[in-house]
DNA sequence: TCCGATTCTTACCTTTTGGTGAGTACCCGA
DNA sequence: TCGGGTACTCACCAAAAGGTAAGAATCGGA
């Protein structure tokens, strides 16, 4: 999603680094604990090596998520949540809740 | 933002009615008070009139704004907020808090 | 020597989203 | 008769997001 240069109020703010299809399920992923790229690729079906890293790196540089590697071979590399990110996962718990009470009558809707 | 036919979490499913560039906006300024079409167009800066009821529309058949037509001459369209709408505002009022307190730190990392 | 595993990287293309500008319909008052 | 105000609607185009598929680098083991 492209940024705006400055928010109107805290929710836009918000949306900037989680906006777009990807991040709050990469964000929930990562809560659960530290994961190699190809974990993360198994448990978000569906989404391409591309978009994966691509997210990975804008979040990486927003300060959400810690990018670790280890010069080994085969290459390993760990990803997970910094405080930061954390504190956003938190924050984003609500509207989890919120989704989970109303997933079916959000999902009925397009039918 | 184009949706999946079924969600993965309650998250996902969130995303799915307030995902893009203006719905949460939406939701803010509608949870202030009833609002007409013409209000919501000047408080929205930057948005196009078709955008606008694009996304009326949706936030409409997903049961999160009530559209109410006045038959007069000019005439009146006036928007608000349903129980389910408020229930999700509400829902986000945690993250819309994170970003408040972060929205320094956010807009400064695309500058 | 060739294959497999892993994490990317790149070029190219399609789909989706968003913007522009014009037009419609209505009645009122100048 | 003409312009103003309101809430759209439509056709067309531009920008952004997202997908596909191929390739690169590395080393161990068959």
């Amino acid at each position: 999603m492209k940024r705006r240069r400055t928010y109107v109020c805290g929710l836009d703010a918000a949306f900037g680094v989680v906006g777009g299809k990807w991040k709050a399920l990469l964000l929930w992923e990562l809560d659960q604990g530290v994961r190699r790229f190809g974990e993360l690729r198994r448990a978000l079906e569906g989404i391409s090596e591309k978009m994966l890293i691509q997210q990975l790196r804008e979040m990486e540089h927003d300060g959400l998520v810690h990018r670790e590697v280890f010069r080994e071979v085969p290459p390993r590399v760990e990803y997970s949540l910094t405080d930061f990110g954390r504190s956003l996962n938190k924050a984003m718990e609500p509207l989890g809740d919120w989704g989970e009470e109303h997933k079916a009558r959000i999902e009925a809707l397009h039918l």
